[in-house]
DNA sequence: ACGTATTGCGCAATTA
DNA sequence: ATAATTGCGCAATACG
């Protein structure tokens, strides 16, 4: 998404009631020539073109598709209406866009911290089911050797099966119901 | 961290000079992290060498003075070396803060994937566990029943202290898996 | 040709 | 005084 870079050269201008116009320093003169604004990263910045370097023929070039310039409505396009609505505009769209930005970090935190929760609820689910499966497992075992053993040894009556009496598998565990 | 409280005022004001100076140069070096754009072509801007006329006159660069006097050194702050230095730190703190900050929104939304996955691996076990659980609950059924008929049958010895013994295994009521 | 949505950046006020 | 955060506006893009 977005790549892009670019360079960054101070130049800020000002916005609100007082706007200077100022030369400007002008680029270093090197630059002129390549710089330019690279898709890559160009440099930004020019706060006035006065002189129109750039736009060549408006119109003259012949069966160009657009030709590109028309920039002026008045010296300064910053002194538009148009520009400080666009401005604006744009200032909103940033601020929401921001603004979702930001929210959906917030949700992605919080859902982390449900999963997390949840994950909690079903170790402990696996624990429990663990638990029981391995009583139950148990009392198989046993009962399989009592089996054994009555047939072994017949003269001890039925009454060893009783020998695990203790019964109730699952003993009060069972009901965990999730709350959610 | 938040606080809040900002003044919306548009006032902004901006002193008429404008610098275009170019700050830069403190490439993160090995920013082979995270940043950085996928630029496909690599043409990355031209670092300029240019800047850092540093070293404000200390005098002597031991004691630091900041004389409590007025707050303009020479023409204006913003003009001031003192002034520009600063804002060139404070722009990096503000790129590195904006770096981590994204950093670690990524990871926070890494974090949910991975946690989506656990979870997931989770339920899947709880479910084979329940599974197996019911299976062996059934067999145990079984056996109660065959006891059962067994002591019934062979003419009541001291078998029935089994009776009780199945009871509540809870039949497949158990498993309630919560549904999500 | 246009408009919104994103993104990188610098500034300035706060906070720590 | 310094570094880290944060809200904000600008401009270049990315998307539609």
């Amino acid at each position: 998404m977005s790549r892009q870079t670019q360079q960054k050269i101070t130049t800020h201008q000002n916005r609100g009631s007082v706007r200077v116009i100022q030369d400007q320093a002008s680029v270093p003169a090197a630059a002129t020539t390549t710089l330019s604004d690279p898709p890559g990263g160009g440099l930004q910045q020019v706060p006035q073109p006065q002189l129109v370097p750039v736009t060549p023929a408006g119109g003259g070039g012949g069966g160009k598709a657009t030709p590109p310039s028309k920039m002026k409505k008045t010296s300064g396009d910053k002194d538009s209406d148009e520009y400080r609505q666009r401005r604006e505009r744009n200032n909103l769209a940033v601020k929401k866009s921001r603004m979702r930005s930001k929210q959906k970090a917030q949700d992605t935190q919080q859902r982390v911290n449900e999963l997390k929760e949840e994950n909690e609820r079903l170790e402990a689910k696996i624990k429990l089911l663990s638990k029981e499966l391995s009583v139950l497992k148990d009392l198989f075992l046993e009962h399989a050797h009592n089996l054994a053993d009555n047939v072994q040894a017949p003269g001890a009556e039925g009454a060893s099966p009783a020998h695990n009496n203790n019964n109730n598998i699952n003993n009060g565990a069972c009901n965990n119901n999730n709350g959610q």
